[in-house]
DNA sequence: AGCACGCCGACT
DNA sequence: GTCGGCGTGCTC
């Protein structure tokens, strides 16, 4: 490579980065952004580093356009790079999470807004001079709210510009990023935070990689810990990066962050307005973003000068990204850290075991918090043996709980239930010929939504309108839901508790506004019986709550994932420690069918070191990660047959290695999904393995034909 | 990821 | 006889 060719990194899935000539006089260093031309097209992509050969015979294109823009760091391409190789992907993968915000590349832009000139309107009618008067005090105002400030037509504003009596003056596009105050809403820590905030400002301040395991029951005031962590990393001229699993949250968790830091911070998910994205991504590629609160896709934002990385609910299933690169944000957080030498936190009341070994180990530093803050007591946990429980058909409410809901509705207390199902029924069976309502793409039943008077797949989002007779033996009426979701459940209720003033909280009922104005009517006590999914187990503060029913505690246990001990320890706990944070005390009841189950003992016992403890025992024993590690290989493709042999045939040249095993071929837990048949086969291996050479040299030379697909998840969440 | 090139069904 | 369906392969 010569001076004056330059590699260019593409967001697509191309082998490396392309080279370019670059135009006489045009310079463009390392992480800049360019616009090159690619076939027909014109695309963007990042200047490269080290040397390649370009190749043999080809003439090179010219770069179109060099961006002034501050360049990519070395940090963040070696990011790319590291991230590309070990979840086995394109880097141009990897850069196109970098470059997704359409619009940054045009430049600021710009709005033109009016100052009175000091020339006088040729005809000062009333309406003129009181735009005229407006005009003249502080700020330059758009004409549309010079128009809407003095309640007058656009015209009349229009004719005072065409007059020269208001002058055009341009402002910036996008509001400026403020300076953080770091002493705004500083809160009284209790000695217990205390310690634990002066341990995180010890990792800040040794400005090196490290990582913190912020571990504290809920209710401990883990927020407040990590915001002195965060005031001093920003005291010390770095950006934060805050991560949520959820964008649910990100709304009450703004307005939180706004009131410890007397400014709103950048704001990144999905569901951002284009226009806000251009502003974030600008402001964290010139450093003028300090704090920016995020879902996982953060991780990959242009950073400046990152100076800290906060995971919170750092165990949440939702951190790892599904489709596209599927890569885990904690996990590649970790990684930024350790490339960027720049601490991270990750904060649990209920982490995940990969984490609490690391802490074990020595590897992250394990900061506890054991108390509850303030005077707000853990809720009381007890047991109910539903094997001794006589339900009524259609019923899922135990005596024990039913009265312990009536006793604090009476009370004037709110109560809350956790079914972790959405819609009506998981289940519809025909009762004259057994046929299930099955989604028709994937192997997965339909679930009725009676709310919403649907039948809905969960995996792929295929709706059908409810069925009056079986699509199979075509009897009317015959039809029978099987198994409760939270609407049932709220069904039951409504019979049972006639006065009781009943909120459905669930991910397909309640977004955005709508969930906004659930909560607040639950906080101002509107509501006292709340019957919620997983939403409700999430970081909301419901003071008045003092009651929470699990009604059934199994659900995750019954699948065989070996994760799912894990998970319903965390959701129960979460759910558990909405109850009781008004001061008042609060009670939790967990249905289940296996009281004697180690998780339920130990759960009433309030031990979860215990538990975890006994949960990583048995990880190791089945040699399961964090002892050993996963890569699921997934064969799909529309033809069943061809999918099977062609999932048989890779599994059969598997190289035998030592430290390897390979499980499989067998069906994916969806074995259908969107029309597409799937195999799945599961390499373990053990620590000292390099498990992407071991999966490149597998799969080197294999290329699937037509629909057929082979996609790799490197550390796939589900073990099963 | 796009976009062009290429080979088989319903139309002015 | 053509327009167009989307399968496959290439882009420095």
């Amino acid at each position: 490579m010569t001076n004056d060719t330059v590699d260019v990194l593409l967001p697509y899935a191309l082998e490396g980065a392309y080279s370019y000539r670059l135009p006489a006089g045009v310079a463009a260093a390392p992480g800049a952004y360019a616009q090159v031309p690619l076939g027909t097209r014109s695309v963007l992509g990042v200047v490269w580093d080290g040397a390649r050969e370009p190749p043999e015979g080809k003439a090179l294109r010219q770069v179109e356009h060099v961006f002034d823009l501050p360049p990519l760091t070395e940090t963040h391409r070696r990011f790319i790079d590291w991230v590309a190789s070990y979840y086995l992907t394109a880097p141009g993968n990897v850069l196109r999470m970098v470059l997704r915000a359409p619009g940054a590349f045009e430049g600021p832009r710009q709005r033109i807004a009016y100052q009175a000139s000091g020339i006088e309107p040729r005809r000062p009618t009333p309406q003129r001079l009181r735009v005229l008067r407006i005009a003249s005090e502080g700020m330059p105002l758009m004409a549309r709210e010079l128009q809407e400030l003095a309640g007058v037509g656009a015209s009349v504003v229009k004719g005072l510009i065409g007059e020269g009596a208001l002058k055009a003056v341009l402002l910036p596009g996008d509001a400026p990023f403020a300076t953080p105050d770091l002493e705004a809403g500083h809160l009284p820590l209790s000695r217990e935070q205390e310690r634990a905030a002066r341990e995180l400002r010890a990792l800040i301040a040794r400005r090196g990689a490290g990582v913190a395991l912020l571990d504290g029951v809920t209710g401990s005031g883990k927020t407040e810990v990590y915001f002195e962590a965060m005031a001093a990393a920003i005291a010390g001229g770095g950006q934060v990066l805050l991560l949520l699993p959820e964008i649910a949250l990100t709304q009450q968790f703004l307005a939180r962050v706004e009131r410890r830091f007397g400014l709103a911070p950048g704001h990144w998910h999905s569901d951002v307005r284009p226009r806000e994205r251009e502003r974030v991504w600008r402001g964290v590629a010139d450093g003028t973003a300090k704090i920016v609160v995020g879902a996982r896709s953060a991780l990959f934002l242009p950073w400046a000068r990152l100076g800290l990385i906060v995971v919170d609910e750092e165990h949440e299933p939702a951190y790892k990204q599904e489709d596209g690169v599927p890569y885990h944000a904690r996990d590649m957080a970790v990684v930024y850290s350790s490339l960027a030498k720049c601490p991270a936190i990750l904060a649990s009341a209920t982490p995940s075991l990969e984490s609490l070994l690391n802490a074990e180990k020595g590897k992250y530093r394990h900061v506890r918090l054991h108390n509850r803050h303030g005077r707000a007591e853990l809720p009381k946990t007890s047991l109910i043996d539903m094997r001794q429980a006589k339900l009524a058909s259609g019923t899922w409410l135990s005596e024990p709980l039913a009265e312990a809901i009536g006793a604090t509705l009476a009370a004037g207390d709110q109560a809350l239930l956790f079914l972790n199902r959405r819609g009506y029924a998981p289940l519809t069976l025909c009762r004259r010929c057994g046929h299930r309502l099955q989604c028709p793409q994937c192997s997965a039943a339909l679930i009725e939504h009676r709310f919403r008077r649907q039948l809905l797949c969960h995996f792929c989002g295929h709706t059908a309108p409810v069925a009056q007779a079986c699509p199979d033996c075509h009897a009317e009426g015959s039809l029978v839901p099987c198994g409760p979701g939270v609407e049932r459940v709220a069904e039951e209720a409504r019979s049972r508790y006639p006065d009781a003033r009943i909120a459905i909280l669930s991910s397909d009922l309640t977004r955005g506004a709508n969930l906004r104005g659930m909560l607040t009517a639950v906080v101002k006590n509107e509501v006292n019986l709340i019957i919620g999914t997983q939403l409700v187990a999430k970081g909301h503060n419901f003071p008045h709550l003092t009651l929470v029913g699990v009604v059934d505690a199994d659900l995750a246990l019954e699948t065989g994932d070996p994760r799912g001990g894990e998970r319903t320890w965390a959701i129960i706990a979460q759910v558990a420690g909405r109850a009781g944070r008004g001061g008042r005390g609060g009670v939790a009841m967990v249905q289940t069918y296996l009281p004697q189950h180690p998780l339920m003992t130990s759960l009433v016992a309030g031990d979860r070191d215990g538990y975890f403890g006994q949960e990583l025992a048995i990880r190791a024993s089945a040699g399961l990660p964090p002892y050993r590690r996963l890569a699921a290989i997934v064969v799909s493709g529309s033809d069943a047959s061809a999918t099977e042999r062609l999932a048989k045939a890779l599994r059969a040249r598997a190289p035998m290695a030592q430290g390897v095993d390979v499980l499989g071929t067998a069906p994916a837990p969806i074995h259908l999904l969107r029309g597409r048949h799937r195999w799945r086969l599961l390499v373990k291996a053990d620590p000292a393995i390099n498990l992407q050479a071991y999966l490149k040299a597998w799969l080197a030379d294999v290329t699937p034909k037509g629909s057929l697909r082979i996609d790799i998840d490197v550390d796939p969440y589900n073990f099963l």
